[in-house]
DNA sequence: CTTAATGCAAACCGTTTGCATAGAT
DNA sequence: ATCTATGCAAACGGTTTGCATTAAG
C-alpha cells in the first residue's frame, strides 16, 4: 500500500488518473532499476504475473509517462526504443552489443565541451545523447568460442 | 566516364559487381557531400531522374556499401536511417530538431575520455556516437512565431 | 553460361490509432 | 454523470524478403 502511494502521488503529479495499468507499468519500471525495459519487455512481464493488460496500453502509458517527464525514453542502436524512470539525473550510456546490457556514465567533462561545441555552432542545445557501444567484461571473459 | 570510374574502383574494392543501381547511388551520396541522405531521398532522386530503381534495391544496396565500409549509418532520434559516404573520418553530430539540418564535429578532448569512460567500464569500446540535439542559428532567427 | 542483382509485391516489426466498452472522479 | 483510459484489431511507416526476371562476369 505504501509503495502504491508513493506512485499515486508520482501519477497525481503528472496529472494522471490513477489507473491499474498506470501504477502496474510504473511498479515494474521501480523495480527494474537500472535495467533498461523495452515495451514488449513490460508487457510480458504484465502477461506473466496475470495482468490482463494490452500492448497498445503499454506504449500509450509510456508515452504520456515521457511527456509528464516520469520516465525518459532511449533509441540505442537498434530500431526499437527502452524506457527507464527519470531519475532527473543526465546520463549517458554505455551498450553491451553482445548482451544488451546498458551501464550508465556521466562525465563533467564530456558535458562542458559538448556545450561549447554546441556554442560554437550556434545551436541552442534542447538535448544530447552519447552512447559508447562495446563489450562488457562478463561478455568477454565467457566468449570462449 | 571518368566519374564512373572512380567509382567503379570503389565497388571493386567492395568486391560487389558495377551495376546501374550502385554507381547511381554511389554518385548520388557523392554529390550529397556532407548532407545526410535517408534511402527514400536517394530513391526519390532516383525516380526524378527517370531511373527505374526500386526501393528494396535501395535499402540492399546502402545495407551492402555500410557492410563494405563505403558508408556509415545513423539513427538519430526518430525512427528512420541515414547515410552518408564513409570518409573514414570519425565524427559526431549536431542535429537541428527544426529543420532536421545535420552538422558534424569533431571534440578531440570528448574521444579521449570516452575511451577512458569505457576502459574504467571494462568495456572494449566497439563504436561510439554523439548526438547532439539542438535548434540551429538559422531556425532560430526565422522563429518569428 | 553461371551466378549474382533487380523489381515487384507481400511480409515484417515496432508502434500508433479508431472505436466501442470499462473505469476513475 | 462525465469524461478519460483501456482493449482489441486494424492501420502505419520504415525496412526486409521471396521469387521470377534480368544483367554482369
Amino acid at each position: 500500500m505504501v509503495k502504491l502511494n508513493v506512485q499515486n502521488t508520482d501519477l497525481k503529479k503528472a496529472g494522471l488518473k490513477i489507473t491499474l495499468p498506470r501504477m502496474k507499468i510504473l511498479q515494474i519500471l521501480e523495480t527494474a532499476g537500472d535495467r533498461h525495459m523495452s515495451a514488449e519487455d513490460i508487457y510480458r512481464i504484465l502477461i506473466e504475473s496475470g495482468d490482463d493488460i494490452g500492448l497498445a496500453t503499454v506504449y500509450r502509458v509510456l508515452t504520456q509517462f515521457e511527456e509528464s517527464k516520469l520516465v525518459v525514453r532511449h533509441h540505442f542502436s537498434d530500431n526499437h526504443s527502452v524506457f527507464e524512470l527519470d531519475t532527473g539525473f543526465h546520463h549517458d550510456h554505455l551498450v553491451c552489443v553482445e548482451c544488451g546490457d546498458v551501464k550508465e556514465f556521466t562525465d563533467a567533462l564530456i558535458e562542458k565541451r559538448q556545450c561549447k561545441v554546441a556554442e560554437k555552432a550556434g545551436f541552442a542545445m534542447t538535448d544530447h545523447s552519447l552512447n559508447i557501444y562495446g563489450v562488457c567484461h562478463p561478455c568477454q571473459t565467457s566468449a570462449v568460442l
